[in-house]
DNA sequence: ATGCCGGGCGAAGCCCGA
């Protein structure tokens, strides 16, 4: 049996609720998580998702953040918020276990933050934010069982993986910090999904609104699936659905998945 | 191009995103 997980900033719940049932239908995932719901748990537009089978488990926030997980199969040992960030005041992080028949994954939505600009306390707040995320996943690992990190991490991860390098250098989403913070934990045995399964340059999950960035194809990869070994074991296939971002009003991102069986 | 879009809030114009 295969499961697909799948993750989506969808930049305002409430704006994209028929984008994401429209999504939901066309690509069936098993399990979707949501980043930027720019909402708080009792306004979020439950009944749209729920209709189509889905169980939720949110994290909201008004105006800003909020995270969830929603998914056709229980979900239960819900944990929201980020373990190491007790103060944290931002609905950044929800987890999950996924009971999917005989298997059992632990899934969690992650909306890490952007930091910029570099030179003030937003900066210095993503890399206190990573550290906490690096200890967590520590944790996390030590179950050794199928695991999925998965969110808008807004880190870019390789030169490859921007259209110009050179414009993102001062820039929170690839400054070396960022990057080498990223590499830490995926050095602790995370597998970055799209990357174990292709390596050319250009694919994308974000393009901006402005200066005509997706017309031009100016994206950046920053939405990664992040798998412990037992889940990177059952990897099957990965997508990046870009043509989400040629919806009536779409998010600035699309989804990205991986098929696990 | 650190704001050109687009969303939230709230009812104009500012805050925020990446």
């Amino acid at each position: 049996m295969a499961i697909k997980i799948a993750s989506w900033n969808v930049n305002s719940i409430k704006i994209r609720i028929d984008a994401v049932t429209n999504w939901l239908r066309e690509a069936q995932p098993d399990v979707l998580c949501l980043q930027e719901l720019k909402c708080e748990d009792s306004a979020f537009p439950r009944g749209a998702i729920e209709d189509l089978g889905y169980n939720l488990a949110i994290f909201g926030q008004k105006t800003y953040n909020g995270v969830a997980l929603i998914s056709k199969w229980p979900l239960s040992d819900i944990r929201r918020g980020l373990p190491g960030m007790p103060d944290d005041e931002q609905s950044r992080y929800v987890e999950a276990l996924v009971e999917a028949g005989e298997r059992v994954f632990r899934v969690a939505s992650i909306y890490l933050p952007n930091g910029n600009p570099v030179d003030t306390p937003k900066f210095s707040y993503k890399l206190d934010w990573m550290t906490a995320l690096q200890r967590h996943a520590e944790d996390l690992l030590s179950h050794e069982e199928p695991l999925v990190l998965a969110g808008d991490y807004n880190i870019i991860p390789m030169p490859d993986d921007v259209y110009d390098p050179k414009a993102w250098l001062d820039d929170a989403l690839y400054r070396p910090e960022s990057r080498a913070a990223l590499r830490s934990i995926c050095n602790l045995g995370l597998t970055d999904a799209i990357r174990a399964c292709h390596d050319e340059a250009g694919l994308y999950t974000f393009w901006d609104y402005q200066g005509a960035a997706w017309q031009k194809n100016k994206g950046i990869r920053i939405d990664h699936l992040l798998l412990s070994p037992e889940a990177a074991d059952l990897l099957r296939g990965v997508g990046i659905d870009k043509h989400v971002r040629g919806y009536e009003k779409p998010s600035d991102h699309v989804p990205v998945w991986a098929v696990l069986s």
